[in-house]
DNA sequence: AATTATAATATTGTATACAATTTGGCACGG
DNA sequence: CCGTGCCAAATTGTATACAATATTATAATT
């Protein structure tokens, strides 16, 4: 998602080891709240500690890590409130994205997420869980590539990550699937339609119950099952 | 704007050496594409380059600095085009901001809101280009505040610093003053009227509006004045 | 003369060493 | 028994030294 159009290779450690600590957070092998000891993870992941100390840097200012001056870094903790805050921008940003989707979207664009969405229901109606998430991931993702923002794909990015996180935390509501579902109906009729603001508007609405569900889900915070951490495969729900 | 609500110190150069950076970059003293050597800001800063380093990281991750690997790096060029992207999210944010600032501002800081726009109103009288310009800025960051909403607040400055930053590069069209104004007499009433939605739409309408003012100016580069950068003071008019 | 190959230089990327600050424990005093 | 002050250990913050890569200049060849 944050990949840029040229595909320049960035060999430098501080960027491959940015990327790695942000999949080790985001899948919940670093869980929030966790001290990030620089040593431990130099040898963990076989660099120095200016390399490391780089990355912690860019990870703090992308909000997935704190950093306390002299105290050490840790895993951001995940506050409710904070979701709830990101949740109301998300919604903005999910209504701008259906809009401008509908405005810059190809024909053959339209037709991918067709057959996206039926993939979807597809992995519903089989139960596929875990699919299922990666596919409505996918399909968001997808709205927003054809939006053609790239500032909006970035801070739409931003956003999703700290959402994901906030979810590995929380048993979802399995009731809220068939809802959640229905709402992907409703959107994917404005979108053959074209209707850029009707899209726009369900998408938002669809945020929004989402943040419902998620919230509730995070005060009934998730079963930790065999050793530490959570669910170790991160999954996304809209 | 970015500073949060404990008021901690952050005694750590590299924090610093951020604000500096970018204090430098928004005041122009930096222009786009101008290479950034690290030795040479480190003596000037007086700093080592391990924490300015990590400076140049955090301001990568912010999009003001582009760094090329092994090449160094440089202020990052002001695309006009990424500019137009970035204002598309700002009316949506804005929008956001005035719906919001509606639901949860308190009565105090509508009246505070009102004494900054009669300043506002009459530095136009007045002509003081400068201070109505800061007057301004301040009053949209007055509305951002008042929405309760740290991760909104978050996103809007780093957009608001990225078309701060344009608009140093681009002769403004004075025509667009009186416009400006009036729009602003326009989201000032609606917000006397706590009318939510009229507010946020007028607002966006207003982002809307300073956006194509903005992009045009930005095909008009300014006259480079005196050596070799653009106006020291940095303005933000909407 | 133009172009390419090659080497010297400079700058960035990384690792390590040193300094400063925090934290935990322990003794002392209340 | 509890609180305060001090000391030691550990960890972070910074500086410097070394390694790798890109740029520039030079020179040789076509």
């Amino acid at each position: 998602m944050k990949a840029p159009a040229r595909p320049i290779r960035r060999a430098t450690l501080h960027h491959s080891a940015v990327e790695e600590l942000r999949a080790m957070i985001l899948d919940g092998e670093l869980p929030p709240g966790v001290r990030v000891p620089e040593v431990q993870l130099c040898e963990q992941l076989g660099i120095s500690r200016t390399p490391l100390r780089e990355a912690l840097r860019v990870l703090s200012s992308e909000g997935l890590v704190e950093l306390r001056p002299h105290r050490g870094a840790i895993v951001a903790p995940v506050d409710p409130g904070e979701i709830g805050a990101i949740f109301e921008v998300m919604d903005a940003l999910e209504r701008l994205a259906g809009t401008l989707a509908c405005r810059n979207g190809s024909d053959a664009e339209f037709t991918k997420l067709d057959r996206m969405h039926d993939q979807l229901v597809t992995q519903h109606e089989a139960g596929e869980r875990a699919a299922y998430f990666l596919t409505n991931r996918q399909i968001h993702a997808q709205i927003v590539a054809m939006a053609r923002n790239p500032a909006l794909e970035a801070t739409y990015a931003g956003f999703a990550a700290k959402i994901l996180r906030a979810r590995s935390l929380a048993n979802y509501d399995t009731g809220r699937w068939q809802e959640s579902v229905d709402e992907h109906e409703g959107f994917m009729a404005a979108f053959r339609r074209r209707d850029a603001e009707e899209a726009g508007a369900l998408l938002a609405d669809h945020s929004r119950r989402t943040a419902v569900a998620v919230i509730q889900a995070l005060r009934q915070p998730a079963v930790q099952e065999g050793g530490a951490v959570a669910s170790a495969a991160p999954m996304d729900v809209d």
